[in-house]
DNA sequence: GTATGTGAAACCGTTCACAGCA
DNA sequence: TGCTGTGAACGGTTTCACATAC
């Protein structure tokens, strides 16, 4: 019988298979823009990078949201995929080290869905504090907690110097009671199992390239 | 017979070992200014969050560099995966579009050992244009080519609307050469099967972590 | 006829266990 | 004795191939 659509899957789903959802949900709504009714998985695999039962594979996941011998309804995929991935509500977002980077963001505060939205910030320079990005005013670091309860942060980002990283999602995962942290910082930042981290590190990238370019070309 | 240090490997380094290499270069920097001389597998394991067969394993891709009964070298080794990763030389990044974000890359240009350096940057914003950040003056779009080509730029980072990203990124290639591409852009970019483009988008991460937060509790 | 969904097969990366060496 | 380096075993992801449904 055909599982259930979008139901918690029995076994553990990869990690990198969300990724790939995610990938897929934003190809998806290029072609939503476009107007384009049906899809099918080889398509939306070439214009994600990937193939075919890869695509397949993934959704099967999650059940099965396709018509046999036909595809893909886009709209319906896509609406199927951010449910999954949970982008159907918005998700509140608290930075926690305003910096260049951090204004970057704030200045920015626009996602392509609605699916994130920044509410708070705060930093430890007197210099920051108080003044207005956006619709954001910032925060002295020490009311971080009172400011980000009050503004219902879900997911914390710390974007400060790795040395303090880990005090300060300490107190966002006690103080706020954030599940997620999106981590800019260099740290290693440990955490209780209810809690997830994801780390933001583009050095790492640009590691990734130059071994590429090294080991590719005589030295 | 043991293997020549640093020797180009027989078979395919997965690039997942590669981003590792990168990591425990990091931890034995820090290792290294603490005056630490010896390490071994699973202290550098653990400090990593990785545990030992992988550090071992990843290590013999491309040779021997410890001591049996012993451990590793600190500085040997934090030398050896430097030359591995092409982390024994400085590269010359161009910035396309800077931007927020590209801002706040400029004005930093700062990285944990010097193994880049943004030489040249662009934009097509008439604003931004001769604006100096650090040492860098920003050029106009239209002269992206003979700027980055006078810089002797290597790596292209593309920062500018996904729209405009494969153009530029065809331009970087033929017009400048470059064979490595960072691409802060939301664009699948295609290019030749000797030039390699890393995609750094902090969004996807969001997505994991929405996935995670959303799955691990009823909703 | 055509494309999905899925069990089976192939592949790849990780972990194990131990031989080899300081 | 202790830790590295490695071939072998394991586990998990990707790919294949086909039954199924439209």
């Amino acid at each position: 019988m055909k599982q259930m659509k979008s139901s918690k899957p029995p076994v553990a789903v990869p990690a990198i298979s969300i990724s790939r959802l995610s990938l897929y949900a934003r190809r998806l709504a290029t072609l939503e823009r476009k107007g384009v009714e049906m899809v099918t998985s080889s398509v939306l695999a070439d214009a994600c990078g990937v193939n075919s039962p890869q695509v397949r594979n993934d959704l099967s996941y999650f059940g099965g949201f396709g018509v046999k011998g036909v595809g893909y309804y886009v709209g319906e995929l896509l609406f199927e995929i951010r449910k999954i991935l949970g982008l159907d509500k918005q998700w509140r977002l608290g930075l926690i080290g305003v910096g260049d980077l951090g204004t970057a963001l704030l200045k920015q505060n626009q996602f392509a869905n609605d699916e994130y939205a920044f509410v708070a910030a705060c930093d430890k320079d007197p210099k920051q504090v108080s003044r207005q990005i956006g619709e954001i005013t910032i925060e002295p670091f020490d009311s971080m907690e009172r400011a980000f309860n009050a503004a219902k942060v879900e997911i914390g980002v710390i974007n400060i110097s790795h040395r303090l990283a880990q005090k300060v999602a300490d107190k966002l995962i006690k103080g706020v009671g954030v599940r997620g942290i999106l981590n800019f910082s260099a740290a290693d930042i440990q955490c209780p199992k209810h809690v997830f981290i994801e780390n933001v590190d583009f050095t790492l990238s640009l590691d990734k390239l130059c071994y590429r370019l090294t080991s590719s070309s005589p030295r």
